[in-house]
DNA sequence: CAAAAAATGGGTTGTCCAATCCAGAATCTG
DNA sequence: CAGATTCTGGATTGGACAACCCATTTTTTG
């Protein structure tokens, strides 16, 4: 079970094989962000990512290594949409706009697929330790970067309150909020969430 | 695809069918929470409610029957449980009372499982429009429930702000601290997002 | 209590899917 | 450019699982 039995072909990969393994993980995260990961079969993936027969078994030991390999994927995806925002999570004005380009995007896709970090992780928290660590780690990272922006706002004294806490708070609020926009097809959940959350910030932020 | 259809032996129970179809549904509802809705199978659940061969299909029409059974126990079980604390929500401290019994009971799970319904939907959310209705329901009764408490300060003058947008915040802070505890196996991010959500409903309370 | 209806047991079938194998083509390296 | 390595294609296998069938037993009902 260790990492080179699970990854065969990680030693030397070819320009033409790193863009093959890359199409794969693209179109594996796609089909289990559609469909979950027990559905999106090896076959959809394969015939998704325009790759045919034992390709997948060349640059994936198993569907388990595909899977992780698409979690840190997915994370970098999710951390990379945002990351010209976090510089700003220092004021409440950065905030909002972080707040309003997370509402705009579900609204774009109708509410559809909910968080790809958070709906991977709650397919695989029970079953798959690995995976689930893996997911815990993404959402550590996540945290960070608005902890980042309140630990800011609280150095230079403008904030009341454990930074940490409501960073925290704010990505909960974030996930819930989206877990309810999924399920109710509507982006009020996110956006009275979020709302909230950005409210009780300000409620302790010193108007200098 | 009507009700009939789904539900074939729905017209006469015996009390030893009602009996049966019970173990059913509470065997499956368990499978469900511990491995998810693909991951449990059929024969699984046919083992843990201790019948034979053909009785579930006996009592349900195909999975997706199962399934949506599943989610109205489960519904039933989570709102049933915090049904005693529901009638003091219109109180901080019945507030807080709700949110210590939350996270206790996250602790001793040891953080696992999460939201039963939260799960549910969140794996069907995409693949099954049947279910992602279904658990849209359970989530409007918990909110609902949340709003009745809120809704009653406000109407006493005791609770500034949208009492429906304070409640639906809540239930989005509960969702989210319930998945990332049962990603981190802690319970802080439980604790910390709910006691947010109520020192923010608190800073809108005016002291009598 | 007798006929009808419901419940139970176990076996079967067909499908889907992860995983493996081997042969041949393309690409890299000395 | 030649030998080695990596990449690709297609075919196959073995197992798991949802769904179905029929015969037997138990329970209900008139």
């Amino acid at each position: 079970m260790s990492t080179e039995t699970r990854r065969p072909a990680e030693k030397k990969l070819t320009r033409k094989g790193q863009e093959t393994r890359r199409r794969i993980v693209a179109a594996a995260a796609q089909l289990m962000y559609e469909r979950g990961v027990t559905e999106a079969t090896l076959e959809d993936v394969r015939a998704a990512a325009g790759v045919s027969g034992s390709q997948i078994y060349h640059y994936f030991a198993d569907k388990q290594a595909l899977l992780l390999a698409v979690i840190e994927h997915q994370t970098e995806a999710v951390l990379g949409m945002q990351e010209s925002l976090f510089a700003d999570l220092d004021s409440m004005a950065g905030l909002r706009r972080w707040r309003d380009a997370l509402v705009e995007y579900q609204r774009r896709l109708q509410c559809r697929g909910g968080c790809p970090i958070g709906s991977l992780g709650s397919e695989v928290a029970e079953t798959n330790p690995e995976a689930r660590l893996a997911v815990a780690s993404g959402f550590l990272r996540w945290e960070t970067a608005i902890r980042d922006g309140l630990r800011a706002m609280h150095a230079r004294g403008e904030l009341d309150g454990d930074p940490d806490d409501l960073a925290l708070a704010t990505l909960a609020a974030l996930q819930g909020g989206l877990l309810l926009t999924q399920i109710q097809r509507e982006v009020r959940p996110l956006e009275v969430a979020l709302d909230s959350m950005l409210d009780h910030i300000e409620s302790r932020v010193k108007r200098p």
